[in-house]
DNA sequence: TTAACAATTAAACAATCTTTGAATTGTATT
DNA sequence: AATACAATTCAAAGATTGTTTAATTGTTAA
């Protein structure tokens, strides 16, 4: 209530009422920033590409590269920022280190969007 | 079947078989640049910050820059590509643009998306 | 028609990101 | 040990993107 005050004066303008439920809800800086860096893992075409690929199999990086048409250090770099974002895992088997998507809700929730809007906005 | 034969003989390695079924549904280049194209929308703070404010109320300019911490010009840049990436709409009223998150499956789906992200992320 | 305000546009700058080719590391084989 | 291959790292180039300030457009009211 304190809050809603601040906040209201701070509107230049003041409209319909902003309950207080909307202020509440909003998420914090941190979990914007949380959400997006996740979102922005799967904005680049190559990352989005690769992402799909290892929700569907388990592959070596140059049969990813091959399938999806990069050098393999394009396909490293990608690979390196997918995990450390969480959303694959990797395996070595003698030379090869296999990846894959996570076994997690994030990995499986993102893969069921990704099919979704394909579905939605290329509806083939 | 001969799509196939052509794929796996341009893997260099031919580990497990790929199924036919992967091969099918693997996404064209033009979907995968639409769906990344969306979800980089999202992928930016800022932008996220105001879709998620647009999902929940209508507001003029000036009070989303208010309450997103930008100013004027970094607002209408944003909501200049959310517009045209068909997430948001727009409405005149007298000197005010008024702006909401369009009334679409793929905006609605989107911002069960990110709530569901954020839970799953930030469990607070 | 002027003044005031909301919103957009434009140009410049800074920052970030993707890709590339060469060099390096790690693993297995001979 | 030496060779061969998979993968990663590194440095640099090129491209894209976000933010800022100033100028402009559009709308309302005096």
């Amino acid at each position: 209530m304190l809050n809603d005050e601040k906040i209201n004066a701070a509107l230049p303008h003041k409209h319909d009422e902003i309950e207080e439920k909307l202020l509440n809800d909003m998420p914090s800086d941190d979990t914007i920033r949380s959400v997006s860096g996740i979102l922005k893992q799967l904005g680049d075409p190559s990352r989005l590409k690769i992402f799909w690929l290892l929700c569907h199999c388990e592959e070596c990086v140059i049969n990813i590269a091959a399938l999806a048409n990069m050098t393999s250090p394009a396909v490293s770099h990608h690979l390196r920022l997918l995990k450390s974002s969480g959303l694959i895992t990797s395996r070595r088997e003698g030379k090869e280190m296999y990846y894959k998507a996570a076994d997690t809700e994030m990995a499986s929730s993102l893969h069921l969007t990704i099919e979704s809007i394909a579905d939605i906005s290329c509806p083939n």
